[in-house]
DNA sequence: CAACAAGCTGGAGTGCACTCAAGGTCAAGT
DNA sequence: ACTTGACCTTGAGTGCACTCCAGCTTGTTG
């Protein structure tokens, strides 16, 4: 749809994913096959760049390599696998939410030791 | 102060923390040493039982091991330390805040992409 | 045209936080 | 007396997610 493209370098500015990473997950099969330039370097596209925002965020909130593999497969094999996808979707949204907790609790305990030194800066 | 005394089963058992790790944690300088019973088992105290339980609340949200036993360190220095402490405890605190507002993120774009998937189930 | 930057591949290496294994002690139960 | 179970120590092994390296090609710049 976009053709935009973008460099590798630029790819990991913008997403603040590694160029190792980035080739890293295309070899795992996060990514499907980023296009190429004659040369044949890499040239992601718009698309390419807010799938790997889903990668970032997905992986920031502790999905493994291997759960993402797994939804990428889902993805490729076509529209059956739509609700084993909006189910991993669903679980790993209970998974943030309980994350958010832990650490809302995380900041009483803190917040309760840091009460003991109450003190000069 | 407490002279309750726990197994490390028991301990194991409550702070949700394997046996394994409460040895290696020990050995890294997370924990006081422990109490011995006369067979030269370990017995926790009410005390220990708390302290496990922030070192549990720290890993979790993302206090690395180097981190935890540096603030054991400074612990075990004396008061002179308690402003390096109080100043990790509230950078750590800023952390966590960062993780919940990254999980909010993150709770926003898996919705966007769920309502992709609004159907069946 | 030389030199440098950017990227390529395949494969090895790293760091962290556990986790497990081997061989032993000790107390209690049968 | 023997077995079981809980625990001990030292040291090695594991899994994950990168991250780095060597040696190469290609395109740009002075």
């Amino acid at each position: 749809m976009t053709n935009t493209t973008l460099t590798p370098a630029q790819m990991a500015e913008r997403t603040g994913v590694s160029l190792d990473t980035l080739r890293y997950y295309e070899r795992e099969g996060l990514l499907d096959d980023v296009e190429r330039a004659d040369n044949g370097h890499r040239r992601y596209s718009e698309d390419d760049a807010l799938w790997i925002e889903v990668l970032r965020c997905l992986r920031a909130t502790g999905m493994t390599i291997e759960q993402l593999r797994h939804y990428c497969e889902l993805g490729a094999q076509g529209d059956t696998t739509k609700p084993e996808r909006r189910q991993i979707l669903l679980d790993h949204r209970r998974l943030i939410e309980r994350q958010i907790e832990e650490r809302r609790e995380a900041l009483r305990l803190v917040d309760h030791k840091l009460e003991h030194y109450r003190e000069i800066t």
